[in-house]
DNA sequence: GTTAATTACTACTTTAAGGTAGTATTAAAT
DNA sequence: ATTTAATACTACCTTAAAGTAGTAATTAAC
């Protein structure tokens, strides 16, 4: 019950790009000491959010990478799309969904209030907000 | 971001269980044909709901399963447990949870209402709450 | 132009969850 | 007692996610 590993690398390494005042540019080496990421995973997981234009990659000496937007355009959503980490409308707790209106299990309406609060918290949270808090994160 | 498959199946057939209103004991064979689940796989997981005692057991011919207790006493945040599936206290919506009150991120926030929503709803809702609906469950 | 530092690509290995096979054990039916 | 139908146990196989290795491509610095 909780995000891939994947998507949470992904949210750490564009949070943390999103926090670096300074030189916006930084490479795969810096990032991978910084967040304890290992290095060839956190380069293929940067890969695809290059290809989800979420970030920029210069190649070549003096490269690295970069926001392709800002901290505050970037929501928290928009990264767990991309690993098909998202919530679904008609997700269902118990990942059956089998059922429908008519049959519906008590789980069923108790469900849709945390499910929205997820999907709202998700699609409203930009990088910036969880960005820059001196957070581990 | 949802339940494993195995704490998914356990749900199935306890609930399933609990909806037999003419014998209360059922064999895994029967168990397997209507709920779809692989024998194998399901006599394992319920071996697993015996040692828990959520489920007795009896051997040999005319044996089976049947609930120990009553439906409504078992709770679905009880058979998480058992598949270390439930929803800890501390758990953190990104499962980073390095942080703790004095960084959080915009998250952390967030998070608290529908944890409290999911924590709820598994620790109050009861097989007889998810059972007999007629349900494909 | 050569070198050095970087990302991109391809292919592999490891790990844990999910699933399967075979056999031992149990106990009612006969 | 033997047979039969059931659960329990042990060990293995499969799959997908996570992680690793090596090399190709790119580009600034020199
Ligand atoms: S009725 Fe219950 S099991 Fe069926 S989709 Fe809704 S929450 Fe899931
Ligand atoms: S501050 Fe954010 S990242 Fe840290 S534990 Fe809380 S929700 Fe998780």
């Amino acid at each position: 019950m909780q995000l891939s590993n994947t998507s949470q690398y992904a949210i750490r390494m564009l949070a943390y790009m999103a926090d670096k005042k300074d030189s916006s540019l930084i490479n795969a080496t810096k990032l991978s000491e910084a967040l304890q990421i290992p290095y060839k995973f956190l380069t293929k997981i940067m890969t695809e959010l290059v290809k989800a234009d979420l970030v920029v990659s210069i190649r070549g000496r003096e490269g690295g990478y970069t926001l392709k937007k800002n901290a505050s355009d970037i929501m928290v959503g928009d990264i767990l799309k991309v690993f098909n980490d998202s919530m679904q409308d008609e997700q269902c707790v118990l990942g059956i969904g089998f059922c429908n209106g008519m049959c519906k299990c008590a789980l069923h309406d108790q469900w849709m209030k945390p499910k929205r609060l997820l999907q709202k918290m998700f699609r409203e949270s930009s990088l910036e907000d969880i960005a820059g808090r001196g957070c581990k994160i």
